[in-house]
DNA sequence: GCACAACGCTAAATCGGTTTAACAAAACGG
DNA sequence: CCGTTTTGTTAAACCGATTTAGCGTTGTGC
């Protein structure tokens, strides 16, 4: 790892001083310097593999072109990894760097990292979250000008991004309604507090159902741990009910509930999409175009917001005028095969 | 971003100069100075929230404390993402910090990040793929010290750590001949050329069936795509063989092909694992825990894999003293519930 | 009282670049 | 031919730390 050639060795081979050769190749050389002897200098750092020293030109210019980027989960788990490919394609794109830190969600661990970044002199820090969350405390020493991604700050004053999942709940129980369903039941997840996302989407199912004029069943919400077993658990119950009361098409939280949906279907002896409509969110590779039939589901827009973090973080697109800087991102409608208008006769027991 | 305090401004309020604050806070006084003095340089530098400038730091001592990783795909996949967590956190634990670069596998874009990763004058860089692969041709710019993560070079010479296939194919399909299936068929994964896992997996496959005395049949060893649709018609074709020449076991090459046997079983009326046992390969949470019945899998151990590189590259581990440098990180069987004795009598027609 | 050692600390060099101010030589204007 | 610009280049300061060599002061031994 050692440096090996150095700027004063190109000006030796070049037969110039080490400050030409700053000049020359850092193109700050214009018109003050003829291009016979640019050319010089530029073949002899071919010549000999010159590449600076980026420490040394970032301790002078105090720009590192280095990012961080500090996150709970999101490095650790498979859910949101495409936010972490979005702010390196970023990076790279723009000639930064990416230092990338998890904390698990412990606050010393965050103050440390943020504090570590800080002394490595980073241009700038992203503070992101596996989940859309609204933070009550920040690591106190984050600086004025980091960014939020999948996540905002309850006091505001920092730029953050976050999914609109209000908007694409409204998207999901919307092409239920226009499929022809009318008793549609919401599965959602059991978890205290709830989540950010589970109000956001709580609100645009009922949005969508008053919007319709369909008057909401309380026994059509229900709530259900989040994987597929607790899904295959809640869905079960909203599939007991009583024929007229049962749901023609469920909207699940997220894409593991909806797998478990799909196997309670199963032991209700329910086709899908002909008995059954279902319809997921998050858009998990693994799950969402695994299943058969295809679920149709909402994904997050996970690489979106990360490029617009970073972009925003490093300047190339302009931070948000709103009053909180909190940016929503649509979440669009993925279609695959799990949505079918109602059954129109009693649904009959095929086998499964 | 500006970093306020300096090492002078401590040396200031301490009434000393900046060599002794340098000489005190990095515990290089020993009994060179005084504890009176050392007490007030390091008061001094607590009061006014001094924090060394890491990159004058490094300039001088030529090391930096932040290592590169370089992959192709993992950050960009929830497949491997453990990898960069395990990474992530042996830096952390022995405070270095870490640069993430994707590459996406372009070998004009691996040169360029190694490069740019040298020029930041990391202290090591671990060279790290998504799937098991053997390297026939190296950015030629890649230090000697680099560690390979789940890949290793054709011609050796690094140190390399990738999951033993081999070693977990005979673990899992040991658990089906233990369980008493003598009919076992390999649901291998169509692509050319066949990643190594492939070959490797199924020489395990092989061995166990040797040492059990049981004799291969071709028609038992299928190739599918890689997902649970091309899982799902590689096992219809071996579940539809007749019966005296069915399987009674399925090992998966990997647990999407196993959702698909899984389908496969559920349109052949077969129970999991009562008619029908299946082990896949992977442990991918979104699948494995998911399924109903929970899959039994062989992991692969990303994270001791993402540890171990780290570990070697810092020294804290001592390299392999292997001829070709390359370490076999064991695959642990996990069991879970598809795995039962093979039916004794003609597997009845349940319920599926 | 003097030589010498130990102590406590610091000036200055250094890492490898960037940047500014200025100098020498050539060109130009009158 | 002399003063002034312009041109081409560089010496030196600087970024903010670490590290080495050494300086002044006090203490010790004889």
């Amino acid at each position: 790892m050692t440096q090996r050639v150095g700027i004063k060795d190109v000006a030796r081979v070049a037969g110039v001083s080490a400050a030409t050769v700053s000049l020359v190749l850092n193109d700050r050389a214009a018109d003050r310097i003829p291009p016979s002897t640019q050319e010089r200098v530029r073949l002899a750092a071919q010549e000999i593999g010159y590449a600076p020293n980026r420490l040394a030109r970032s301790l002078r210019t105090r720009r590192t072109h280095t990012i961080g980027l500090v996150s709970d989960r999101i490095a650790t788990t498979p859910y949101a990894v495409r936010m972490v490919e979005a702010a390196q394609d970023v990076a790279r794109e723009r000639g930064y760097l990416l230092f990338l830190v998890n904390t698990g969600g412990d606050p010393a661990l965050e103050r440390d990292a943020v504090a570590a970044l800080l002394d490595q002199q980073v241009d700038g820090l992203v503070y992101a979250c596996m989940w859309h969350r609204v933070l009550d405390d920040l690591p106190e020493n984050l600086p004025a000008d980091a960014v939020f991604l999948d996540a905002r700050p309850a006091t505001g004053g920092f730029p953050a991004v976050v999914p609109d999942d209000r908007g694409g709940a409204v998207a999901a129980v919307q092409e239920l309604v226009d499929a022809g369903h009318r008793r549609i039941a919401f599965i959602d997840i059991d978890e205290e507090p709830p989540p950010v996302a589970s109000g956001l989407r709580r609100e645009g199912y009922l949005e969508v159902l008053r919007r319709a004029g369909i008057e909401p069943d309380p026994a059509l919400h229900v709530r259900g741990v989040s994987d597929a077993a607790g899904g295959m658990a809640a869905a079960s119950r909203v599939l007991d009910l009583p024929a007229e009361r049962r749901p023609t098409a469920l909207f699940c939280f997220n894409d593991r509930i909806a797998m478990g949906a799909y196997a309670a279907a199963r032991h209700h002896g329910l086709e899908i999409p002909t008995d059954l409509s279902v319809v997921g969110y998050d858009d998990q590779q693994l799950i969402a175009a695994e299943l058969d039939p295809g679920l149709t589901t909402v994904r997050l827009p996970h690489y979106e917001m990360g490029r617009w973090a970073v972009e925003v973080l490093l300047g190339a697109r302009e931070r948000p005028t709103d009053e909180d800087g909190v940016v929503l991102m649509p979440c669009p409608l993925v279609r695959r095969d799990s949505v079918a208008p109602p059954p129109t006769r009693e649904p009959g027991r095929r086998r499964g």
